[in-house]
DNA sequence: TTTGGTGTATTATGTATATAGTACACTAAT
DNA sequence: ATTAGTGTACTATATACATAATACACCAAA
């Protein structure tokens, strides 16, 4: 996984996992690998998985058993409010992004048709 | 100004500037606000703002006369491309986070017309 | 009961960011 | 020459992030 210098490590592997999870990558219930384990997946420190986790299960994305692990939600409701807010982002980051850059919103669309 | 308390002040504070030139707010061979005047606008450090103008300065999108200023560049290249890289920034995280989303190209041009 | 794998907590260290305060060098205008 | 306004340089302090190392608490399985 690379990561961006300027955006603590972090918060990039709590997206990371978001973005598996609403694709399906990680499914709902599913155990997660343990600090340890992907701590040396990552090349990270453990204490930075730790903070990763407890900020996913502060939000009740994951919860965890003490002494079993940790694991994805099982409320798909959950699940789908967070696709939902994740594309909301990246939607509104966009509109506003171009919008500055004095874009109207046909010239938006059609820049993006370009572009693909 | 309101920051991004996750990305550093002094990045925001360049995205911004860099912003305002692309636009014209800012325009070609202008001078700038001095590092305490626009520490004293934006309610930062003086020196955070020392460290914005040197990096734009490292980057050509500004130059400085010791003693007189800091200034706005005059090349109108630099400034066309400045726009070029940034709109093709926000293209790019808009196109590639919803891809990761599993939006196809055609979900990507439907969603954003709806949300116009 | 013991063992191994969980999450959790704690202390220490180094780096980057941001602030605070001070001083210096240069330039233009008085 | 003096002054006021520039950028620049330096030291010090505080905080967040990331790493490192260690220890502890809990649970399941042998």
């Amino acid at each position: 996984m690379e990561f961006n210098n300027n955006i603590p490590i972090y918060l990039q592997i709590i997206d990371s996992i978001k973005q598996d999870i609403v694709v399906g990558k990680l499914k709902a219930g599913q155990k997660m690998p343990s600090v340890r384990e992907l701590a040396g997946i990552l090349k990270v420190n453990p204490n930075t998985i730790q903070r990763v986790y407890q900020e996913l299960d502060r939000e009740k994305i994951t919860f965890t058993k003490r002494g079993m692990g940790t694991y994805v939600t099982e409320e798909e409701k959950i699940i789908s409010s967070l696709k939902e807010e994740i594309s909301k982002k990246i939607i509104l980051d966009f509109v506003e992004g171009m919008n500055k850059l004095g874009f109207s919103n046909k010239e938006m669309i059609n820049t993006l048709k370009e572009y693909l």
